[in-house]
DNA sequence: CGTGGACACGTTTTT
DNA sequence: CGTGTCCACG
């Protein structure tokens, strides 16, 4: 067992797989073989040092990462892998809390908001506090909370230290926006890690029962912790104080492939590992089995340019490989045809099918030209993410209706669907409703069940809401009852009308919202199916079950599979593509202002953080990677000029090749446009770095240049009013 | 109460 | 350019 476990790896892998004893950090590269590494090691734990499926928490941020690892660990060690925990973060800490949820004022059957949920609730409460909206928007708000939930802040500590007007308005929000959640029994995401922090913190007893549960905690990419999720590990961990040792810790990641520091992530967390574990050891995996060396030194030479990290040289045995091509198109539709073109020839060579393609991106928009050329020539493709299943607006609605019946307190949910299907509830009668709950101190859905006694009502309004009232609460009888989701589901699809109104529009947008609900039936049914065999308790499937899983699943636009027919070529962005390979792959708008993104230009930590991203997306190649600009890129209308891209000039001519029609920086001479060229009356010609004074914003420097002539614009940053973008021919500014 | 047109705005997003 | 939001009107 231990040498068929142990056999095929390599030296420093092995090491990572058998070490014992103390904190473990493994610095795993793009490619190093990081998942087989974890998941050799609990299958090494369970079958060579005697530990127990129960005793293991293995946390991972996505669903998808979590089932893969568990399916692996399957198969090395048979079933009794199922008793373990592997799961996400968000999921850990919902099953932790649904079972000490009273002792934080929680329902057990607490309901989970998702983000566009929290979204309608601060709107909601910036209504009532008379917020303006324009200067402070729901979405600013709830971000600003959200960090302050990321550095485990409460709400009353930010109330302390607040000391300009916006942390005034952001922690009386906070205060706010936590009790109407608490009134829902609802928690939003960040809640799923902070509350679990907080009770295993004032609850000595459940932190040690957990402590003396899990005797090795491993997490994977370790690199994307926040400050919460941080904690909750030291706090799973445990420092040994209740009698019971720490448990064992292992760490996986690589602080190269930190790309989420603007959802909270903290690259320090692993950079600093063996100080917050003073006697941790690292192992270090930097031998890649997926790339060439061509691939490898190209993102090696772009990831070295940032400050501060910790050296790492990914190498491989596999052999140079074709150079890597830097491809310079005319503008975007150029860009898509030579990419098309570039597919075509690889496939006509019998190298490749269209599965072994993927196409990068920065932002989801820039699929759309891709697109165009793909559908015209016929390419098979898949754009993975951009709106998803579970956000589609009908989808929504119909779980709104879902979580109404299931949690009556949750007035988000009813108070989405109040009006949805059209029934004649206005604002107006909302508001009557909702002014008589606050004074009843009661809930939304308890003051629908005493409407006779709200006479602020018009009696039309009061018989649509009487009408409504009846219809959940039918539901709610179902639930209680015994039915499952799918019948609940359709059944509330029909009685309120949802499906009819879909059905008699003609929009061909409301047919596939049809589609899309029966697609959701199906989900109902197939968890139906599935629960009684996933479950130790015989009980059925009810609709809080269907729920939890929904709100803590994200995704269902899957990466496409190996498919009979070649497959489908794949679109997406950088984002998306982090932890895949594909054979060829192709970044494109290789651009300053597009990649890296206008917004990470005049900061150098988001710099470094588009560098990494950079570096996710040419480790992405196995064989081929084509890195991809237009001269020309035109954004909402206009006609961007942006210079090549930073990380382009960052990799050594040896390892790549370039193509293309190289376009002057400046002007239109010397390219192949088919535009006439614009005789327009010359403006102020800007250059990144100039000083300029302006009228209203002062002093300020050029970090970004686009367009010509008339269009010619600049961003520019003001030290006092921050990164503006003018027009030159209108802005006040002044070249010093 | 419902709707059309003006208007503002526009990264990345594992849960 | 495309989408989502707000207000004035029917």
């Amino acid at each position: 067992m231990t040498a068929d476990l142990l056999d095929d790896l390599n030296e420093p892998q092995r090491r990572a797989v058998v070490h014992e004893g103390t904190p473990l950090l493994v610095v795993a590269g793009a490619g190093s073989g990081k998942t087989r590494v974890l998941t050799r090691r609990i299958a090494y734990l369970l079958s060579n040092r005697n530990v127990s499926p129960g005793e293991i928490l293995a946390i991972t941020f996505t669903n998808k990462a979590a089932g893969e690892m568990k399916e692996r660990v399957a198969d090395m060690v048979g079933p009794r892998a199922r008793v373990m925990w592997v799961s996400t973060f968000h999921s850990a800490c919902v099953r932790i809390l649904r079972a000490e949820a009273q002792r934080l004022g929680l329902k057990s059957n607490f309901t989970i908001y998702d983000t566009q949920d929290s979204v309608r609730l601060m709107t909601l409460i910036a209504k009532d506090h008379n917020i303006d909206i324009k200067a402070y928007s729901a979405k600013y708000l709830l971000s600003s909370v959200s960090n302050l939930k990321n550095e485990l802040i409460d709400h009353e500590t930010a109330v302390s230290r607040a000391n300009t007007p916006q942390e005034e308005i952001v922690a009386e929000v906070y205060g706010e926006y936590q009790r109407r959640l608490m009134r829902a029994s609802a928690v939003d995401f960040d809640d799923l890690i902070g509350h679990t922090v907080a009770l295993l913190q004032a609850f000595p007893d459940v932190a040690e029962y957990y402590h003396r549960k899990f005797r090795h905690v491993l997490v994977d990419e370790y690199q994307d912790t926040n400050h919460a999720q941080y904690m909750l590990v030291r706090e799973l961990v445990g420092a040994g104080k209740d009698g019971v040792s720490p448990a064992e810790l292992c760490v996986v990641g690589d602080s190269d492939q930190s790309i989420y520091a603007f959802r909270g992530a903290n690259i320090r967390n692993i950079v600093e590992f063996e100080r917050d574990y003073p006697n941790a050891t690292t192992v270090v995996l930097e031998q890649n089995y997926r790339s060439t060396q061509n691939i490898l030194s190209s993102a090696n030479a772009v990831i070295e340019k940032n400050a501060n990290r910790p050296k790492k040289k990914l190498w491989t045995a596999e052999g140079d490989g074709p150079k890597v091509t830097i491809y310079t198109a005319a503008d975007e539709h150029h860009e898509s045809d030579y990419i098309v073109r570039t597919i075509d020839d690889l496939i006509d060579n019998n190298e490749y099918a269209f599965k072994d393609f993927a196409i990068i991106y920065r932002t989801n928009n820039q699929s759309r030209s891709i697109e165009e050329v793909f559908i015209r020539k016929g390419i098979p493709y898949k754009v993975v993410g951009g709106t998803r299943f579970y956000e589609r607006k009908e989808i929504r609605d119909a779980l709104a209706y879902l979580r109404a019946v299931a949690n009556p307190a949750d007035d988000v949910s009813v108070r989405r669907i109040l009006n949805v299907p059209r029934r004649g509830i206005g604002d107006k009668a909302e508001e009557a409703v909702e002014m008589f709950a606050r004074r009843e101190r009661i809930t939304f859905s308890e003051a629908l069940n005493r409407i006779p006694e709200i006479h602020a009502l018009a009696t039309r309004s009061a018989t649509a809401l009487t009408e409504f009232n009846t219809m959940i609460n039918h539901l709610r009888t179902m639930d209680d009852s015994g039915a499952g989701p799918s019948e609940i589901l359709m059944k509330a699809m029909e009685t309120s009308g949802y499906l009819k109104e879909l059905s008699a529009s003609r929009d061909p947008q409301d047919e596939v919202r049809v589609e899309n609900i029966a697609e959701l039936e199906n989900v109902t049914r197939e968890f139906e199916e599935q629960f009684p065999a996933e479950n130790e308790d015989e009980r059925p499937a009810t609709l809080s079950d269907f729920l939890e899983r929904v709100s803590l699943v994200a995704d269902s636009d899957e990466i496409p599979t190996d498919d009979a027919h070649g497959g489908v070529v794949t679109l997406m962005t950088l984002h998306t593509a982090k932890g895949l390979e594909f054979p060829v792959v192709f970044v494109t708008g290789m651009e300053d202002g597009v990649f890296p993104h206008q917004r990470a230009l005049g900061s150098a930590s988001e710099l470094e953080e588009e560098r990494r991203l950079a570096y996710v997306g040419m480790t992405r190649a196995m064989q081929r990677l084509f890195l991809t600009r237009a001269s020309a890129r035109s954004t909402w209308g206009q006609p961007n000029y942006n210079p090549e891209s930073r990380f382009l000039a960052e990799i050594p001519d040896e390892f790549v090749e370039r193509h293309g029609e190289e376009t002057k920086a400046l002007g239109l001479s010397g390219s192949n446009f088919d535009r006439p060229q614009k005789r327009d009356i010359q403006v102020m010609v800007l250059n990144i770095g100039d000083r300029v004074l302006h009228d209203k914003f002062g002093m300020g420097t050029v970090i970004a240049t686009a367009g010509h002539n008339d269009s010619a614009e600049a961003t520019i940053d003001f030290k006092s009013a921050g990164q503006k973008r003018l027009l030159l021919r209108y802005a006040p500014v002044e070249k010093l």
